[in-house]
DNA sequence: TAATTTTCATTCGTATACAAATGAAACCTT
DNA sequence: AAGGTTTCATTTGTATACGAATGAAAATTA
């Protein structure tokens, strides 16, 4: 007698069991992105600068004298990342300390001369690396990457 | 007399100095991608397993013994970071090693009985992570999504 | 086969990234 | 003003991430 027991289709199966993939992710494809946007960036800029450092740079050319915990938030940094971020700039000389006159926990940061001068010359730069990071796309393909990506944030 | 000497109109001035917006840029909105998604798998995954953990786990299951560099191949990591990775699975009993009987320059990576099991219980973890990382967008924004950021890697 | 090149794994150093704990200062409420 | 809460900065510990250097082993080539 043959077996009437019913079962799945081989695809179901290998359905079941391997269909995870890990080129398939959002996670896996967004490390991949950030990783060439990484070596993009080493390669291109100047100063010695990360792409984090330059993140806080630019951030305190825009606004000014800012807390370094505010800078943080500006620049998507936990206090201890921005902490150490900041304390490799300072060491060199791109940035300075100071006491918030107004509030005693607070630590000003502002640009040194040096630092100004540096996103000066860097501005474009970064501008240049975004846009190789992105040269595989058309102006609209750039917009809507960078719409979606926002909207998942 | 007056003076005639031609000049930016304002707005030009002011895209020259200005038109650098971080928030804009390709390498932050990846990062903070990032960063929500990294949030997300911690707060679902099992095993306290990372999200590097997870890729690497899921690769020896899907391809049997695998050397080490070729581990870090296939889920993008450098050397020395699936180095590290590896040495924290094998400590967790996860994942076990072997010498290469063919080559004896190779460390083969296995799974153990238990890094089988919790790959088993995490697959449809990892496919919610996924999900909820998506969750704001269409089906078809998320082909699109993960389609540009393939074409950027 | 001998010499060269490549691959593999390890190690070192530096830089994010984040959770959690801490103490000081400011704020807020009563 | 006192007490509770929040904010700020720091510190500790763990985990990626990557460049660069190293020695051993394998593969290639002369």
């Amino acid at each position: 007698m043959e077996n009437t027991k019913p079962r799945r289709k081989p695809s179901a199966v290998k359905a079941a069991n391997e269909d995870y993939r890990l080129e398939d992710q959002v996670g896996f494809v967004i490390r991949k992105a950030s990783q060439r946007h990484t070596l993009i960036f080493s390669k291109h800029m100047i100063g010695e600068l990360t792409s984090t450092q330059w993140a806080a740079l630019v951030k305190v050319a825009e606004l000014g004298p800012v807390s370094q915990n505010q800078l943080g938030r500006e620049t998507a940094m936990d206090v201890a990342t921005i902490k150490g971020v900041v304390d490799r700039l300072v060491k060199r000389g791109l940035v300075a300390t100071a006491d918030d006159p107004g509030d005693g926990r607070r630590n000003l940061i502002t640009l040194t001369p040096g630092g100004t001068a540096l996103v000066g010359r860097a501005k474009p730069i970064a501008t240049a690396i975004t846009a190789e990071t992105l040269n595989g796309l058309s102006i609209t393909e750039q917009r809507t990457l960078i719409g979606l990506l926002r909207k998942i944030t």
